[in-house]
RNA sequence: GCCCACGUAGCUCAGGGGUAGAGCACUUCCUUGGUAAGGAAGAGGUCAUCGGUUCAAAUCCGAUCGUGGGCUCCA
């Protein structure tokens, strides 16, 4: 006689044990016809499953996040099953639930072809027409793993081999497709349809690269058509705003075959935005009592065994140089160096905190498969910094960075933050003291300035605890840049020191920030986030100035120099081109500004201005736009 | 590094065992036109590199380099 209570408050009687299906039907046929599944006691069950005891429940529909996961989930068994149709000798393995869809892995003889993709998903779409009902069984565990071994599927006996004794084994069954999972899954084939396979590639079997190859599916689904449409839209948004794309259009930066993967070269424009930046970078730091540094690309290996960087990050350093019968190593981090420094000469408590900051550029050999555009490459600057400080001033000190991170970063119109403080993982280095002591201070700098964060527990390095910083772009991807890492390792394996106010030697804290990560990188997730609409303090071209006749020629140039010797970003474009070709080609390259000079003009000494948004400014002198450059340019795009 | 795909003019791409194609960009000429593409002519390519198969290779095969999507990695 079980007592049903529903997530309104509503309670209904029943004389017998009831399905999750029967109760939603009781509530109506409408919600009958859109449960997937639903919540018993908060625990995910099918809409096959039998209530016996009184319960509260809660049904899940395609509208609940729950519910698209159960689609997303039974998607990947319907492809499993098409699969095994028309590939018989594919053998499945896992297919999990991602970020806007889903993948299936399969052991198969040879890749997947686009071709395949197509046959796959028109029969994933002739399995949804059948509306095959998805029906749950629960299996022994010896049993299990002979019943797999004896279809062939190695993989799945291997994977009910990982699951640990007692847990019960279930099998959902589509038609001729039995897979084993977890569960739950939608009642029937016919409720999916809004999908898609977006691609095949490789992937290792449990994720390890010493296993075999396997062949990874991957697809989308949706609760309907309309909100796969939107997703696919979504994704042909975020590929316009591709740096590479942009930064090819705009004669931005380039990767040259010719020199090797992953090096960047800054063309004109790319260089001007990057001085922006700089420039702005410094500033700041320099007001926030840094001292600029500068030092070598390459240090004898000696000193990275000192740090420990060839023990710990050999396969990611180029291979050393030798000269004069010893190894030189390109860097691939700036932090030994300014330890270096920091050891030149015996230090007092009265320096501390020294904040050092350095637009250091080093080299990682990364994978070849892992280069992409500027997002990652091998040759790099960092907007690194190192504060050497006292216990004591850890606190205070990460205080400054955060704020100092924020206010930079706010500048680039990055206001939506995901802070991550990662804690002590199990091989560490440093006293139980001086972790727990660091992590508090770096938990009440978090607390001080009111910020939300999340904790990884576990996830610091192993020699120092972090506050990880993620940024929110204008299309809600989010970019992991800045770092603020406490370094208990370094300062020890250097042999670093202070002297105290009561004369003994102490170890100063190491903290190791970059705000922007590498300027590379940074500079892409720019291009991508401004969709390479750059605010005008940035924006390589600032303005431009269009004569209509060649009897305007004259008068333009005088405009764009007077604008230039004013410190703007200027260029003229005199060509004989008609007015629109010009105002199309030099909107196409997102200039702020397009200045149009004519008779009229001439006559009355003013510009036309026109913005890269297609707004007629009408005319105005050049003192009035000159003053509207410089507040809008000062501004940052800042209200 | 591994799996798959790709590499043709400055760019975007078509073609494909028998003398290399388009659009845009570029150059020259005509046009001097008021807010997103005026017209004509011309120039431009060892078809990524190296090797193999073939009477003949841009095309087929292999290797290398690079690019893309993943995997892995990312103190």
């Amino acid at each position: 006689m079980p007592l049903i209570s529903l997530p309104d408050g509503s309670q209904r009687q029943f004389d017998q044990p009831v399905s999750v299906l029967a109760i939603a039907q009781d509530i109506g046929p409408g919600l009958a016809r859109a449960t997937l599944a639903a919540e018993v006691n908060g625990k995910l069950v099918d809409a096959s499953y039998v209530v016996a005891e009184d319960a509260s429940i809660a049904i899940v529909t395609p509208k609940d996040p729950k519910g698209l996961e159960v689609i997303r989930h039974s998607t990947a068994h319907l492809l499993a099953q098409a699969v095994k149709q028309l590939y018989p000798s594919a053998q499945v393995t896992i297919g999990p639930v991602i970020e806007d869809g889903f993948y299936y892995d399969f052991a198969f003889e040879r890749a997947f072809t686009p071709e395949d993709l197509q046959a796959i998903e028109a029969r994933m779409t002739e399995l949804v027409e059948q509306d095959l009902v998805v029906s749950r069984r629960v299996m022994a565990r010896d049993d299990a793993v002979a019943h797999f071994q004896a279809m062939g599927e190695e993989y799945k006996a291997k994977i009910i081999g990982d699951i640990p004794q007692g847990d019960e084994i279930s099998l959902y069954g589509q038609g001729d497709f039995e897979d084993l999972c977890r569960g739950p899954h939608v009642p029937r084939t016919g409720v999916l349809g809004a999908f898609k396979l977006m691609k095949v590639a490789g992937a290792y079997w449990k994720g390890k690269s010493e296993n075999e190859m396997l062949q990874r599916i991957y697809g989308t689904a949706w609760p309907d058509k309309k909100s796969l449409n939107a997703y696919l839209t979504r994704l042909a948004e975020a590929e316009k705003r591709d740096h590479r794309r942009i930064g090819q259009k705009l004669d931005l930066f380039s990767l040259q075959e010719e020199a090797g993967g992953g090096l960047v070269f800054w063309h004109p424009k790319g260089a001007r935005i990057r001085r922006a930046i700089e420039d702005f970078w410094r500033d700041r730091h320099v007001a926030a009592g840094y001292e600029l540094l500068y030092t070598p690309h390459i240090a004898l290996q000696t000193l990275w065994d000192t740090s420990g960087h060839t023990d710990f990050y050999r396969e990611s350093m180029y291979r050393p140089m030798e000269e004069d019968n010893q190894l030189y190593q390109l860097k691939p981090m700036n932090c030994p160096f300014h330890v270096l420094i920091y050891k030149n000469t015996l230090r007092s408590y009265r320096e501390l905190p020294m904040r050092w900051a350095e637009l250091g550029t080093v080299y990682r050999h990364e994978m070849s498969g892992a280069l992409h555009g500027l997002m990652r490459v091998r040759g790099f600057t960092q907007d690194d910094a190192h504060v050497f400080c006292t216990e004591a001033q850890i606190e205070a000190e990460i205080l400054e960075i955060l704020d100092l991170t924020l206010d930079i970063l706010g500048s680039f119109g990055f206001e939506n933050y995901e802070i991550v403080l990662s804690t002590r993982p199990e091989k560490s280095v440093g006293s139980d003291e001086i972790w727990d002591k660091a992590t508090g201070a770096l938990r009440a700098a978090l607390q001080n300035r009111g910020l939300s964060y999340g904790v990884d527990e576990g996830g610091g390095a192993f020699y120092g605890p972090k506050i990880d910083i993620k940024i929110e772009d204008a299309i809600g991807r989010s970019w992991q840049c800045s770092t603020v890492q406490l370094d208990f390792n370094l300062p020890e394996r250097f042999g670093m020191e202070y002297v105290a106010d009561d004369g003994s030697r102490r170890r100063p804290i190491m903290i190791h920030r970059a705000l922007l990560g590498s300027l590379e990188r940074f500079f892409g997730i720019l291009v991508e986030h401004y969709e390479g609409r750059f605010p005008l303090w940035l924006a390589p071209v600032q303005a431009v100035v269009l004569n209509i006749t060649d009897r305007q020629a004259d008068y333009a140039v005088k405009i764009a120099d007077s604008l230039r010797k004013q410190g703007f970003r200027m260029e003229s474009d005199l060509r004989n081109e008609k007015i629109g070709y010009k105002i199309r080609e030099h909107t196409i390259q997102r200039i702020p500004y397009l200045l149009v000079v004519g008779d009229k003009e001439m006559e009355s000494g003013l510009v036309a201005v026109r913005t890269r948004e297609g707004d007629d400014l009408g005319q105005m002198s050049v003192e009035a736009l000159a003053q509207r450059l410089q507040s809008e340019s000062a501004s940052r795009g800042r209200n």
